[in-house]
RNA sequence: GCUGCCGUAGCUCAGUGGUAGAGCACUCCCUUGGUAAGGGAGAGGUCGUGAGUUCAAUCCUCACCGGCAGCACCA
């Protein structure tokens, strides 16, 4: 503690304050407490923050010193650590690979090498004993605050380009922290354990090797990503393998199968052959949603699969979606040029076509059209899972034709006749997410804050919660995703809920 | 689409450069008052498709198709 600093007041969670110079760290605050409460600190809230123990608090804070018993900030810690012990590992296997980041996710962390030969299942057993190693070292984990062009000349001179790129990519004005685990260095925003023995050598597994773009980018290089999961203890690392075996037990696909229930073959990949009891859960299941929706004010109607591509011009498909459609040529007798159509891949454009039929008073709205929509789309190869991501499937569909001033009422209608068929079908708890404006959109300001600040209230008359995507909403209109929880903590977006205004 | 792995009997999988096996399931017989019971016999496979290397390929090489994990995508 140095002297002649000015003084700050920490406030605990107690309510009570303390007095220390500026620039105290929270490990000598816990010092300053109690020698018990240094050894067993982890880490600290400040003013909400989490913070390493090592760095300065720079005036007044709340602060709250995190143990090991404080679940968030301890898994947070853990797998934090764990990602850069498991870096440090596989640079000590193989010095020639390149770091590049390693977050935390749910569950654990990952990290992205770029490395020339590919890692093997037995590598990740030859990893994981090194990391043990490396924690029974005790080694300490040390911070350093540096500027931006010595972290860059630094990671030159160690030849990790992409940690060059992440340095530049820092914010001006954020600090570039330097992390050191024991002799092995990482940038990293922090914060971290003190030593490597904190970890649970017992309570990590490394799960999985798998390729993932450099920052996401399917133009840049393919990198190597090792999935880790990390604990506390060994106990919930085995119930965390536990619900991933009861998982597997449970996959709609292995089910599918052994209750002859649907089944696919290469002739159609993606699409379904359902068999007659998995078609009896279907129509059960379709039977219960035409009741609701006639309940809830909808017409069920019928439009075309195959259609022209006209239409997809005129809908904008043709241009921008046409690589993702089954497209059908027809050689019709007596005919100039081949008919083209495609198979409908949403059903929009032929909603539309019933409501333009006819003359339509204001009266009229809103007006729900309802269809249990027959849609093909070309999905890569690589996105196809079970009966979740197909090319064949029925869109369960609404357009709802209605007044801006109708916009509201009806979307709040909506989310309360989604959440009763979540409800109704098992699922009491989903989550919602608003998507807003994108940097690529069509209309003016006052359109999007208008149309955005009816979904919103729309979900307040319904419920009080729900996150925000910014910048993730359809370029011609903000829209709603609704993500469910299945039993085993999996999570699924399913119902979304699109609002588009004419110009007219 | 990208990276990696995989594609052998209905299912789960083993296997070898000289034209294939196990467990469960299935069929038949026997035993047994029982509920994934025991014994015996049997049926079932163009070893994803095509080309190449070879005297010879399910096994090696290449391409394609399909699947799995993840990434990208999800106007």
């Amino acid at each position: 503690m140095a002297d002649g600093q000015p003084q700050i007041s920490l406030t605990f969670p107690d309510g009570s304050a303390r007095h220390y110079p500026a620039g105290i760290t929270p490990a000598e605050v816990a010092a300053d407490i109690a020698p018990s409460l240094a050894k067993r600190a982890i880490s600290a809230q400040v003013n909400g923050a989490h913070w390493d123990l090592q760095w300065p608090i720079p005036g007044d804070a709340a602060i709250t010193l995190n143990t090991m018993k404080d679940d968030a900030p301890a898994l947070e810690l853990i797998r934090h650590d764990l990602a850069h012990v498991m870096a440090r590992a596989v640079q000590e296997l193989w010095p020639d690979v390149k770091v590049t980041i390693g977050p935390v996710i749910e569950h654990g962390w990952y990290y992205d090498f770029d490395r020339a030969e590919p890692f093997t299942p037995e590598d990740l057993g030859r990893i994981e004993a090194k990391m043990r190693e490396i924690i029974a070292a005790r080694d300490p984990v040390l911070t350093e605050l540096w500027d931006r062009e010595r972290a860059i000349r630094h990671y030159e001179q160690t030849g990790e380009p992409y940690k060059v790129e992440l340095v530049q990519a820092i914010p001006e004005g954020q600090p570039i922290r330097m992390y050191w685990h024991g002799p092995w260095q990482d940038l990293c925003r922090g914060p971290h354990l003190q030593h490597t023995g904190q970890l649970p050598a017992d309570a990590f597994k490394l799960m999985a090797v798998a390729g993932a773009y450099w920052r996401g980018d399917s133009n840049r290089p393919m990198l190597q990503r090792i999935y880790g999961v990390g604990f506390r203890t060994r106990d919930d690392l085995k119930a965390h393998l536990t619900m991933l075996e009861e998982a597997a037990k449970r996959d709609h696909r292995k089910l599918g199968r052994e209750m002859a229930l649907f089944h696919f073959q290469e002739e159609a990949p993606g699409m379904v052959f359902w068999h007659p009891d998995g078609w009896t859960i279907y129509r059960a299941l379709e039977d219960y949603m035409r009741r609701r929706l006639t309940a809830a004010g909808y017409r069920e109607i019928r439009t075309p699969q195959v259609v022209d591509r006209k239409l997809w011009e005129a809908s904008g498909h043709w241009d921008k979606y046409r690589e993702n459609m089954f497209i059908t040529e027809i050689d019709e007798e007596h005919a100039n040029e081949k008919r083209v159509n495609a198979l409908k891949p949403m059903n929009c454009p032929c909603h539309v076509q019933i409501f333009n039929q006819g003359i339509k008073s204001y009266r009229d709205l809103p007006m729900r059209l309802a269809e249990f929509g027959s849609c093909h789309r070309y999905e890569a190869h690589g996105a196809l899972h079970g009966l979740m991501r197909v090319r064949g499937f029925t869109q369960d569909d609404a357009h709802i034709f209605c007044t801006e001033d109708q916009i509201e009422d009806e979307t709040a209608r909506f989310i309360d006749l989604l959440s009763t068929v979540y409800r109704d079908t098992g699922f009491a708890k989903f989550d919602i997410k608003l998507s807003t404006r994108p940097e690529v959109r069509v209309g003016s300001d006052a359109v999007w804050d208008k149309a955005e600040a009816a979904l919103e209230k729309a979900i307040l008359k319904v419920r009080n919660d729900y996150e925000v995507d910014p910048g993730e909403g359809a370029f011609y209109g903000p829209k709603l995703d609704f993500k469910l929880t299945d039993a085993i903590g999996r999570e699924w977006q399913c119902g979304t809920f699109q609002s588009a205004s004419s110009a007219s």
